[in-house]
DNA sequence: GGCCCTCTTTAGGGCCTT
């Protein structure tokens, strides 16, 4: 059944990884040996996937802070009352919080299970991962990431992660997401160089063998991934080539032109007051953008009747997609 | 910069991303 299939069925991440830190990849693997829950170590495994634990057991999101410039940034609170059985403590400089909740009432559906149901190879073998950026501006030659956030939608295990980037350089924008030079410059905040390989681990230990990852993102194709690949060969990486994208941008454009519809824009602002999405922490966070985006991306998909197929099939592409259209505009030119 | 729309396609304007 096409709508079983539909990303609706997704559940959203459950337990919450917050990462401020380069130094928090040894420290992670040192938590990781310690004490009995050996969970914490999934982060950093290659070829672990899906939801870890059994499906009878729910994750979710406490809420949590970072001291950042005196600011609190509180995260959103589920599920009250269910019983917290396992919390790692956050804390500034190395920053690693996990919340495990078991005998949820949560009734969502992992994705995995929805899928076989459907006997879908290909939906089966996906991992999808929103994410969202913060930059010190738009032009991606001379600004720079300051901040970076992703939500693995199948949840699970670590299934959400952001931290702050140092980017060298001073952020005059700060009026637009809260991010200052103060924050981005503080001990054991990493520098991109620093933080590619941690996103690289983070990104395979969700990655399923044989399958393929999409990264989501509102406007992804003109910001967030090429802003992303110029970030990634500053620092002498490649975006890897497995990793597909995904741009929910023109859904935002069908969405307006469905009959009935009364979306005005297509932000993602406006998005989220279509679907009457309440806003967790503050717009212009990556992690709060990327809550945000994973519940327009399921609403969006529902109501343009969107499988996993078709998104590969027809909207996904390629960083060397992205470079290679790049360079035929610039020869064009 | 990319996408979409229109007063259009041999183009230009506006939106969206920070």
């Amino acid at each position: 059944m096409r709508a079983a299939m539909c990303l609706s069925n997704f559940h959203l991440a459950r337990c919450q990884v917050h990462i401020a830190s380069a130094s928090l990849l040894k420290k992670f693997n040192n938590l990781s040996t310690k004490g009995e829950n050996n969970r914490r170590f999934q982060l950093l495994r290659p070829n672990i996937y899906g939801l870890q634990g059994g499906n009878n057991r729910r994750w979710t999101q406490k809420s949590l802070s970072t001291n950042t410039e005196g600011k609190n940034i509180t995260r959103r609170k589920t599920n009250i009352g269910q019983r917290i059985a396992d919390v790692t403590s956050l804390t500034n400089s190395s920053s690693l919080n996990i919340t495990r909740v078991e005998n949820s009432e949560c009734k969502t559906v992992p994705v995995d299970q929805t899928i076989s149901e459907n006997d879908d190879n290909i939906s089966k073998l996906t991992t999808i991962i929103c994410f969202d950026i913060e930059t010190t501006g738009y032009l991606r030659d001379v600004e720079r990431i300051i901040e970076i956030a992703f939500q693995v939608l199948s949840g699970g295990v670590n299934s959400t992660f952001q931290t702050l980037v140092n980017p060298n350089k001073i952020v005059t924008n700060s009026h637009v997401h809260g991010i200052s030079t103060y924050m981005v410059r503080s001990p054991g905040v990493p520098r991109m160089e620093e933080l590619i390989p941690i996103i690289l681990q983070y990104v395979k230990s969700h990655q399923k063998p044989g399958g393929r990852t999409i990264f989501v993102a509102h406007n992804a194709k003109s910001f967030d991934v090429p802003f992303l690949i110029k970030e990634f060969k500053r620092c002498g990486y490649e975006i890897p080539p497995e990793w597909n994208f995904l741009d929910t941008m023109p859904f935002a454009w069908k969405l307006m032109k469905v009959e009935g519809s009364t979306l005005p824009k297509r932000s993602l602002q406006a998005l989220r007051e279509y679907y009457n999405i309440p806003l967790n922490g503050t717009a212009h966070r990556a992690m709060s953008d990327v809550n945000v985006l994973a519940m327009v991306l399921q609403k969006l998909t529902h109501d343009l009747k969107l499988t996993i197929p078709d998104l590969i099939k027809d909207h996904t592409f390629t960083a060397s997609e992205v470079i290679s259209n790049s360079k035929k505009k610039k020869d064009s030119k």
